[in-house]
DNA sequence: ATGCTGACGTCGC
DNA sequence: CGCGACGCCAGCA
């Protein structure tokens, strides 16, 4: 076999994990890089991300923030207000492409799948 | 094939 | 305390 790699798997990982976030919560990019094991290629998932509207199932992108719990993703939704409003939806106070408590909403992988 | 960019994060100066 | 550079992986010119 191929040796796949990684960097295959990372995209279909990255996916899964997001997959799991719990309506209502967030998580940060870097958190599941570092869950993922790649601690510092938050960037990759971002661009996992970008590849995620075309998967299936379909993956809450809107969940993922940066680790300041800000949307700086919400300009590659569509409409970009799209991802304040879902998360607004699910219970989660956003205020000027802010989250509000972002601890509070916060999901850390590493720490909630890793009981 | 090479280089730059991109939905980030951490370290250094 | 503020700004800059590097690292990481994948896509595109």
């Amino acid at each position: 076999m191929k040796d796949t790699r990684l960097a295959n798997d990372f995209f279909e990982m990255v996916f899964a994990v997001v997959r799991l976030i719990p309506e209502g919560r967030a998580t940060s990019y870097g958190a599941i890089a570092r869950y993922l094991g790649s601690g510092s290629s938050a960037r990759t998932v971002g661009w996992a991300m970008n590849a995620s509207h075309n998967v299936l199932p379909w993956v809450p992108a809107h969940r993922v923030v940066n680790r300041l719990g800000v949307l700086s993703g919400k300009a590659h939704f569509q409409p970009p207000e799209a991802m304040q409003k879902r998360l607004h939806n699910e219970g989660v106070e956003v205020i000027n492409d802010q989250i509000q408590h972002w601890e509070r909403v916060f999901w850390d992988p590493s720490k909630e799948l890793l009981l």
